[in-house]
DNA sequence: ATTGGAACCTGGTGGC
DNA sequence: TGCCACCAGGTTCCAA
């Protein structure tokens, strides 16, 4: 389910609930994720307390009192519940985390792009270590943007979903930004103005918060099963809306392929 | 060095 | 109904 605001939503929504828990027991019905599931992990945890639980980019760190750390990663189709102990096993609930209060923190992927690693130096692992800024922070800055995209030719839209440059922002939230801002997302990424860089990067920060805030209204259900991070409602301006009316000007909003993903915009708006 | 495309998987949808 | 091509929220890896 994941961009940013949707690992926002897990984090926030675990957090309360599994944090101080002790993991009892590791289940792991299928090992072939992104990258296998360490043989030794189950071992590893075992009556290890969860001491935190942190998200960097799309990434979630869960600290462990024994210093070691789960990096989950949830991929395109991955879910992270608390369910009961009782809750009948489905056939992509591939790894379940017993817990002291009873509940199982199950991971459940069906395209199994995600992955659940084990490490003692979680930020220093190679898939965390060359992470870009994260983009709700100060430092994500128009300077930064400006900066990182000179001499870089690739499209403006291929630029703000590279993760070396700021992490979590994904197809949805980028073609959105950018519509927002007015931006084509084909221009090339060394054209920008300092003063369109500021622009993106508030309308990337103002579109990942309003997600957040949605996300949270659900919130209250997160551990019935049904907690659906508020994607589907969010006010989307673009994407998904291609040949529909620009909420702006009216223009048809036209789709093409960038780097082989779906992105909608207004041709009269988002001027080249 | 930069860049675009394939690859990893499964499930849902729409066309014929 | 069935079959098939194509699409999907991510990220790494490889080759031009």
């Amino acid at each position: 389910m994941p961009e940013l605001p949707e690992v926002e939503t897990v984090k926030r929504g675990l957090m309360p609930h599994i944090a101080g828990q002790i993991i009892h027991s590791t289940t792991v019905r299928q090992p072939k994720l992104r990258w296998p599931v360490d043989k030794n992990l189950p071992r590893l945890i075992k009556n290890q307390r969860i001491l935190s639980i942190e998200r960097r980019g799309k990434y979630l760190i869960i600290g462990l009192a024994s210093s070691y750390a789960l990096i989950i990663h949830l991929g395109m189709s991955g879910q992270l519940r608390l369910v009961p102990a009782n809750q009948p096993v489905g056939k992509h609930d591939h790894v379940d985390l017993s817990l002291s209060n009873d509940l199982i923190l199950r991971y459940t992927d069906p395209r199994r792009f995600g992955c659940i690693l084990i490490s003692d130096q979680p930020y220093e692992h190679v898939l965390l270590s060359s992470l870009g800024i994260e983009p709700l922070t100060r430092g994500f800055t128009a300077q930064y943007l400006f900066n990182r995209m000179q001499r870089k030719h690739i499209p403006i839209k291929s630029l703000i979903m590279d993760s070396k440059i700021v992490v979590g922002v994904g197809n949805i939230y980028a073609n959105e930004a950018l519509f927002n801002s007015k931006i084509h997302p084909l221009r090339p990424s060394a054209s920008l103005l300092l003063t369109e860089c500021q622009t993106l990067v508030n309308e990337i920060k103002s579109v990942l918060k309003a997600a957040i805030k949605q996300g949270g209204t659900t919130l209250k259900d997160f551990i019935s099963a049904e907690g659906k991070p508020g994607y589907f409602s969010q006010q989307l301006n673009v994407y998904g809306r291609h040949g529909q009316a620009c909420y702006e000007c009216g223009a048809d909003l036209k789709e093409i392929r960038i780097n082989n993903r779906s992105t909608v915009y207004c041709p009269s708006c988002q001027l080249s």
